[in-house]
DNA sequence: CGAGATGATTCGGC
DNA sequence: GCCGAATCATCTCG
């Protein structure tokens, strides 16, 4: 009677249990008969153990560890015990997956930075070049690996970590197991409550591992915008591009926008995307715009270039008494449009200074001769443009009056403002 | 190191 | 969605 209870408590209080851990007192005392008055002196006496000195302690525990009614009492505590356990367990089994340990599993699994070692980072990072739009030459190569070298640098500290603390995670969840199994000698411990004590362990250990991932992500995503951001890793053209770019520019520059396909070929000659073409023309023809004198040289010189390539496709054509293919010329697939506008361009693009008095001053740069002397020869010897030869007369023009392509868009149909009669519009030499 | 060049971005207009 | 214009950020060169 009085024994039992006592020794009720004292189970419950050296077992360090707390009353959830036993159970409702009321349902204790129904299963064991105790009156109702008792339970203020059970509390109380659970209570006073906590004053004993462990000596003291030590001697109750021997105390109720050979009290004849140990056993039962044991059982009793047990067939409680797992209700009390079930009914937690009933409530708690069936948590989901963390959303937010998700999202960033999701986020490392694409970033390459979990998952398997060669595919996912490599994609990653060819992902991030191809986002980037960097020009893929030695600098790309570079950039390239340089990204890629860090990713696996966070990857491998990724790695580490989650190994020490699947490791301590482990390590603490044995441990924690070998208790409770040692406890289960001297009080009511069930392998499924372990198994609640784990899940609760393996719980805690999760929030940890999502700082970890979380920490990660947020290496990469520093890593991507340091690699990524356009501005902070623009990088020049090369020569031969930004040499194809202007070659385009200044043959079309009666209307220089290029069509959906020249842009993707452009893109493709020069080795760059094609919105980066779209950026160059852009940039091209607003600068030229602004500064039209500034880009005479440079126009000259283009003009040159391709008109003498022109030419000599020319040459080549009449010298094979065939006519010339849009193809054949060493300019390049759009040299249809280069044969007639290359040459336009030489006579539309030489610099024309308009002096006090309005004339037309023809103004070619001494560097330029050689190439101008060229041409001339070569257009000599070629049949069509001997004329135009002499009529070399520089108009900004496909520029209206108000500074603007917009009305060119039929370059054909229109003419430059500042031609002076006998001057030819390049168009026209198509 | 500073000025100019250059590729990219942003924003408003159409 | 493309364009012009303004602007930013970086590169290049003297």
């Amino acid at each position: 009677m009085d024994d039992q209870t006592r020794m009720l408590a004292g189970l419950a209080g050296l077992g360090g249990l707390s009353q959830g851990d036993v159970g409702d007192p009321d349902s204790v005392r129904k299963q064991l008969g105790q009156p109702q008055q008792d339970i203020g002196d059970i509390l109380q006496q659970i209570m006073a153990i906590t004053d004993e000195s462990l000596d003291e302690a030590q001697a109750r525990k021997h105390a109720l560890n050979c009290h004849r009614m140990k056993p039962a009492l044991f059982s009793v505590l047990c067939e409680i015990k797992e209700k009390t356990v079930l009914s937690i367990r009933g409530i708690q089994d069936e948590d989901p997956p963390d959303p937010q340990i998700m999202r960033l599993d999701n986020m490392l699994l694409a970033e390459g930075v979990s998952g398997p070692e060669k595919g996912g980072g490599s994609a990653a990072a060819a992902a991030a070049a191809a986002a980037a739009g960097g020009s893929p030459g030695a600098d790309g190569g570079i950039e390239h690996s340089d990204y890629r070298a860090k990713l696996a640098q966070i990857r491998q500290i990724y790695h580490s970590e989650l190994e020490k603390y699947e490791q301590a995670c482990s390590e603490f969840t044995n441990h924690v197991m070998n208790l409770l199994r040692e406890q289960s000698r001297t009080r009511p411990i069930s392998p499924k409550e372990i198994e609640r004590m784990v899940a609760i362990i393996h719980r805690k250990f999760s929030s940890i591992q999502m700082q970890l991932k979380q920490s990660t992500c947020e290496a990469v995503m520093i890593l991507r915008s340091r690699f990524l951001d356009a501005r902070r890793k623009r990088r020049n053209f090369n020569k031969q591009a930004t040499e194809v770019l202007n070659e385009y520019f200044y043959s079309h520059l009666s209307n220089p926008y290029p069509s959906e396909e020249a842009k993707e070929e452009l893109a493709k000659k020069c080795a760059i995307t094609v919105s980066q073409v779209s950026n160059w023309f852009g940039n091209k023809r607003i600068r030229y715009k602004k500064n039209i004198g500034k880009f005479q040289e440079e126009a000259n010189l283009y003009a040159v270039k391709t008109a003498v390539d022109a030419a000599s496709v020319s040459a080549q054509a009449s010298q094979a008494n065939s006519p010339a293919t849009p193809n054949s010329g060493s300019s390049g697939s759009y040299s249809l449009s280069h044969a007639g506008d290359a040459a336009a361009a030489y006579l539309g693009l030489h610099p024309l200074n308009l002096n006090g008095a309005g004339e037309a001053v023809l103004n070619i740069s001494p560097s330029l001769q050689p190439q101008v002397d060229t041409l001339h020869r070569v257009t000599r010897l070629t049949a069509g443009y001997e004329e135009l030869t002499t009529s070399a007369l520089y108009a900004p023009h496909r520029l209206d009056t108000s500074n603007s392509w917009q009305d060119n868009t039929h370059p054909s149909c229109v003419t430059s403002p500042p031609a002076p009669p006998g001057s030819v519009h390049s168009d026209t030499s198509n």
